[in-house]
DNA sequence: TATGAATGAGTCTTCATTCAT
DNA sequence: AATGAATGAAGACTCATTCAT
């Protein structure tokens, strides 16, 4: 019965991850409460967007610290990552789509951070000579964000399995990032 | 002042592909009709969207044809590919989100018969030794999808040129997929 | 093609009479016409409501002339008020029916007269004997309204033979307002 | 201030029964409850006619009960049946008139019964040598709801007073329906 | 704390009516 | 004269939110 405030964030993530307008009334339903203790817990629509974007970023972030960018090569340290991130593929997803939503108001600070610790890699990997320089780190960046999306959407539609995710994704990225040693 | 059906359909594509929740008062307003007229066009909300959809799709099969998947070798087909579609990046982003296209159970029967041509095409180059064996079809087919989408937002949000797009998702899809030719 | 005022006037009793919400877009295309053609040939709802009333009433009015109400005696009068004005049943269930919804506005002169001469029919059989007088002759006019619409509502159904519908009424109405022989 | 179902569906038997037009909104207000409140107990219009419908065939049901039709004459059967029937006279003439009841082809299974139950009373009648063959029962049952309405309308407008209306019913059906004693 | 009940605000939809051809 | 197109006004419906228990 104690249903806690993870256990309804982790149900409205996946709900809204997968359509942006699900309403609170269906929220609550898969939680197991009643609309009136969603509010309770939530003090309302945006209060539990922010506090999913919030919980999405904190996720986020530790994945992208479990995933030591700054040691070892680019390319090491991508694959680090994309491990480390692609468990949390929904919420991000969740994530970027939110930002494009809301294209009025400001972007979360956390989450241009995780942005900039990330262009950062793509940058260190063109300094280092391990990517491609006619690929920005912006648009890798976006590149990434779509990847693992898709890739969840995938699994959840059973075109992938889980265990093969992050292989596909590392070597679809990496593949096309590394600077190939044609010629 | 004649407001056609193609008129219509067009601003509540540049709508409602950036906000799923736009109402029909806006999109009424934003091709200068009144909300009645729009409803004379459309017979309701759902109407709309599934017009909508297909019309998104019969672009993007137009799109599909243009590319002419089955000449030349599988590389040369999947750069025309993204040529041909990119242009419609926005509606596919719609498409394969907010709407009903992949909910109540019936996937629209145009969707799928697109997404079996392009599976066929790396399908073809899986066949024909141009593309890795490893990343299967159905992976790739989504993978284009996310970067396509993924483009799309980073154009908008001035991350890339909309000249570079063409060729910064080619050449990431591409080059991952390619066999490289190391060693 | 050319569909006068008259046939529209008969679409619509059928179908008002039925149901007093029909809409103007059903009556229109029952008459065969556009919705605005129907405007051009009444000014608006109320219009097309009082020309029907006005149409009903001089049929009406007609009948009741034809029935002679002055002649003979009361019991013959009634005979032939109610031979002369079941083909009429349909509308005069519609008027009926209409002057209980305008519960807010004058009730038309004209009816108010033909109500007048019908209560006076029944009156002139209470002074000559012939009639019951514990039944007033407001609730006989009523009552023969209530037995009219019935009746043409049960032949609608099929539930009494058309040629049947003259005697069934006037033998219930006039066995139960005749001065019974009894004792 | 707890307004409950049974509440709500009074008021709107009150209302729809004078005008089948009455909004939501007017029924809400005239129950003291919002329009939001309505639609949480009743899920839309046509639901809140269906009970009512539902509610006025079980009053009915209740009327013809208490009746004890297959209890001793035919003439006092139809005199209880009169006297239970009448004082849901508004409901009755609703039930018959502006609502779906006999639309969309399927005549709610209730009511058929109960028209099958007054049916046979009047069968009953003629059996037992106190109605007169001439009249069918199907014509008979028609008539009583026929006069029920006119009734209702003529208390209403102040033509029959309501203490009279039973009576005056009950006289004119009865005479006319018994077989006259008169050669 | 949890929730059934209630609701204001806003959106969707329909209708009678008008207008331009 | 007839009609397809357009619309303001009004009603139906839904949603996020609050309240009383």
């Amino acid at each position: 019965m104690a249903v806690d405030r993870e256990q309804v964030l982790k149900e409205a993530a996946a709900l809204l991850t997968r359509r942006a307008t699900t309403s609170m009334d269906e929220i609550a339903r898969a939680a197991g409460i009643s609309r009136a203790t969603l509010h309770r817990h939530f003090a309302g629509r945006d209060a539990l967007i922010k506090a999913l974007e919030e919980q999405g970023i904190a996720q986020f972030a530790q994945a992208v610290d479990r995933a030591r960018l700054a040691e070892g090569d680019a390319v090491g340290a991508l694959r680090r990552l994309i491990g480390e991130t692609e468990p949390h593929a929904a919420m991000l997803a969740f994530l970027s789509t939110e930002n494009q939503l809301f294209e009025g108001g400001e972007i979360n600070a956390g989450w241009l951070e995780l942005d900039a610790r990330i262009s950062a890699l793509f940058r260190r990997g063109h300094e280092e000579g391990d990517f491609r320089i006619d690929l920005s780190p912006a648009w890798l960046t976006e590149a990434l964000y779509g990847l693992i999306g898709a890739g969840a959407w995938a699994v959840h539609e059973g075109r992938v399995a889980r265990n093969d995710l992050n292989h596909s994704i590392a070597e679809l990225l990496l593949g096309g990032i590394r600077r190939s040693m044609e010629k």
